[in-house]
DNA sequence: AGTCTCTAATGGAAGAAGGA
DNA sequence: TCCTTCTTCCATTAGAGACT
């Protein structure tokens, strides 16, 4: 899906990316096999192309090309709108951060980050808590990530951003809620989890964000360690629940959208819906080493 | 209840192709 | 070369809605 977009280039709009498609041009490398003629005009008969935008396109696909291959995220992730960066997923899988957090309310002047969760596919999920080692936090992020969130752009970072000061976020970000919305979902996390038919821990079922902020006054102000277990399960499941969901969206907005790419980008395993729980006392106890 | 980012719609300017 | 048409870009505006 990455590579067969080419919007990204200046003078390529929706219009001219489709007569690619129709001439065969459906990825990077088709282009770059084109352009490899060595004929300025190598591709003939695409209405508004002209010989000086097919050299650029070729020169700023073959750029895209060699960042892909070395990895280079951090430079892919200036080349495509934020809209777009779900294109990176597929490529960028083993990168991914999905990422969670819980607050003291909405209000960013007065509300403070109190649990951040975090997951990462191949390592166990974490929490970050207020109180133990939410200071850690920022140096979970370092290298070049792709992370994932539910409205991230417009809450979870800018409050993190304002939490922690200078806080180095990855410049490649998949916001869910966009992604589910070009999927075809409007709504928030947990309603479309349900329309999409992914579950939920019974602990934690029916909670939300305002459960959160209770839960955590009650774990500061009783000291009721049964409230900081169930907003950690809470966050957790948000945060896991994450990585199920983008699967199935991809997979919807591939079927959607490319429907001529034979293969489909997620296995049955891929597109599993059933709860992921993990015992908040044990990520608690992380937390408190 | 505030903040933020997104979509969508709009209009003017510019680049390019193609026909006459 | 001129004119028309198509496409895209860019800036602006308005409004929606999800987060805790």
């Amino acid at each position: 899906m990455l590579t067969s977009t080419f919007r990204h280039v200046k003078g390529v709009g929706p219009s001219r990316e489709r007569q690619l498609w129709l001439a065969g041009i459906r990825t990077w490398d088709d282009l770059l096999a084109s352009a490899a003629s060595g004929d300025p005009g190598f591709l003939p008969g695409i209405r508004g192309l002209s010989r000086k935008l097919q050299q650029r396109l070729a020169e700023e696909i073959a750029a895209d090309r060699q960042a892909l291959r070395r990895g280079d995220l951090e430079f892919l992730s200036t080349r495509l709108a934020r809209r777009e960066h779900w294109r990176f997923y597929s490529h960028f899988k083993e990168r991914a951060v999905f990422l969670d957090i819980e607050t003291t309310g909405t209000d960013p002047g007065s509300s403070r980050v109190t649990v951040v969760g975090v997951h990462h596919p191949d390592q166990d999920p974490m929490v970050f808590i207020d109180g133990y080692n939410l200071d850690d936090f920022p140096g979970y992020l370092e290298g070049d990530r792709l992370l994932v969130t539910f409205n991230g752009s417009s809450f979870d970072l800018p409050m993190l951003t304002r939490h922690f000061g200078a806080l180095r976020l990855p410049k490649a970000l998949i916001d869910l809620r966009w992604v589910a919305f070009r999927a075809g979902f409007k709504g928030s996390l947990k309603q479309i989890e349900r329309r999409v038919g992914i579950s939920r821990n019974h602990d934690v079922q029916g909670m939300d964000g305002s459960d959160a902020v209770m839960l955590w006054r009650n774990w500061v102000v009783n000291n009721d360690e049964r409230a900081l277990e169930l907003l950690v399960g809470y966050n957790i499941s948000d945060t896991m629940n994450l990585r199920p969901l983008l699967h199935i969206l991809l997979d919807r907005i591939h079927q959607r959208e490319f429907p001529w790419l034979e293969h489909r980008p997620f296995s049955e395993d891929d597109l599993v819906k059933e709860a992921f729980w993990v015992d908040p006392r044990e990520l608690i106890n992380r937390a408190r080493r």
